[in-house]
DNA sequence: AAGCAGAGGTAAGGTCTC
DNA sequence: CCAAGAGACCTTACCTCT
């Protein structure tokens, strides 16, 4: 018997923070909505605004009253935004001031974290109970391996979609879109095809006929910044991207960005569903209501700053994490930022401690000019039952090698 | 003595994603 | 005049050691 064919599903939600809302507020259904940030503290002041709605929700402030509505939308952006707000020309990641120039009447609700992950734990649990094998893509997205499971092979796996869809549906009322294809990587451009609640199925010989006439975009992993170079390259569509020489592609974008850009344009990607995962790094920043500078503002900016690293801390605690590097970034109010980072003798997860080191990389940064953003940063992390194992176990690095060398010869002197 | 290659680490900046 | 927060990963530079 050959060996089944490789089915990879991928699976996103519709809307899945506005629908989420929508579950709760279904007289909101056809009206735009838009979900993000909002000042909280004003919230209770805007609830009852909607009353004739019937429901706890602000609504946009009348444009007219720029105080309140810049006290009250600030810098926050929107997260999601319903397919009635869209028409009007609002979208995810647009600040909160335009987007209420754009549509005023449009109802604001703040992200229901809570909430989101209730529903995201909800579906999750739905998928694994069907398919195993399943690997997190944030809350609202997972790529499934539909190869070993029974009916997986059905129909390239629309099948099994369908019964997936139908029980994710039953289990919390929410649509969700799939696509299927040979790997994770069509899988994501295939469950594009059909949005919302549909299904795509993508084979192998589909790649010219359904991959290659898409725009390089559609890529998942070329942005705004590689799209423009490819652009200015006469290079649009994955077609095109795909008919130059590797060669030539690794000396416009580097070895490894070149490589891989050849590969994902034929289709190609090995890269396994991971259903595990170690993080790599945690961080808490935040945005200023206001431009602050490090000497006219310098309490604020402390106060601010030591509870970035305590959060910080209780984050890496909760986790059980511990972290050998801390690091910070600011951001200047002409939207340029910077970083810098410090690595530590030992691992840690002590507020002070973190304190005093991302109090170390600020003193390394120019503070002229006025700040919009301040951020904490550790990497290096380990598990904090796992140190003793680490420290043991790790390869001596040339230096500590080195640095050994010195201290035996300093001793046979000593001695 | 000086220079080079390669490995590995650290740092800084940037891109991309949801 | 407007542009969040959190996290992963890439590139480049620079340093140390062999």
């Amino acid at each position: 018997m050959p060996p089944p064919l490789r089915r990879i599903a991928h699976l996103d939600m519709d809307a899945f923070f506005a629908s989420v809302e929508l579950l709760r507020y279904p007289q909101l259904k056809g009206l735009p909505v838009v979900i993000g940030g909002g000042r909280r503290k004003v919230d209770e002041a805007l609830l009852t605004t909607r009353g004739d709605l019937g429901i706890r929700a602000p609504r946009f402030i009348p444009v007219a009253d720029f105080p309140l509505l810049k006290e009250y939308v600030g810098r926050g952006v929107i997260t999601t935004a319903t397919y009635a707000a869209r028409q009007f020309g609002v979208g995810s990641a647009m600040g909160m001031m335009k987007a209420a120039r754009l549509c005023p009447q449009a109802i604001v609700l703040p992200v229901d974290f809570e909430e989101i992950r209730k529903y995201s734990r909800l579906f999750k649990n739905t998928i694994t109970e069907i398919a195993p094998l399943m690997q997190d893509r944030g809350v609202d997205e997972v790529y499934i391996d539909f190869t070993e499971v029974p009916g997986g092979q059905r129909e390239g796996g629309r099948v099994l979609a369908r019964l997936i869809q139908k029980s994710i549906l039953e289990k919390t009322g929410l649509t969700c879109s799939v696509g299927v294809a040979p790997n994770k990587l069509l899988a994501k451009m295939a469950s594009e095809f059909n949005k919302p609640n549909g299904i795509s199925v993508v084979h192998e010989d589909d790649l010219q006929s359904k991959i290659w006439p898409l725009n390089v975009r559609k890529i998942n992993g070329i942005g705004p910044k590689a799209g423009e170079k490819l652009a200015r390259l006469q290079i649009h569509t994955i077609g095109e991207l795909a008919a130059r020489d590797p060669a030539w592609l690794i000396d416009n974008f580097g070895k490894a960005t070149g490589a891989w850009m050849h590969e994902v344009a034929w289709g190609r990607d090995d890269s396994p569903v991971a259903t595990t995962s170690e993080p790599v790094s945690m961080s808490r920043e935040t945005t200023f209501e206001r431009d602050l500078h490090a000497v006219r503002d310098r309490a604020e900016l402390g106060l601010l700053f030591t509870r970035l690293c305590e959060q910080l801390a209780a984050d890496l605690q909760r986790k059980g994490y511990v972290a050998k590097t801390i690091g910070i970034k600011l951001r200047y109010d002409d939207f340029r930022s910077v970083t810098r980072d410090q690595t530590l003798e030992q691992f840690t997860a002590d507020a002070a401690t973190i304190r005093k080191t991302a109090g170390l990389c600020l003193k390394r940064v120019p503070l002229e000019q006025r700040l919009r953003l301040l951020g904490v940063r550790a990497s290096t992390l380990v598990k904090a039952a796992e140190v003793l194992f680490y420290e043991q176990n790790k390869p001596i690095t040339q230096s500590e090698r080195a640095q050994s060398a010195i201290k035996s010869i300093a001793n046979d002197q000593l001695f």
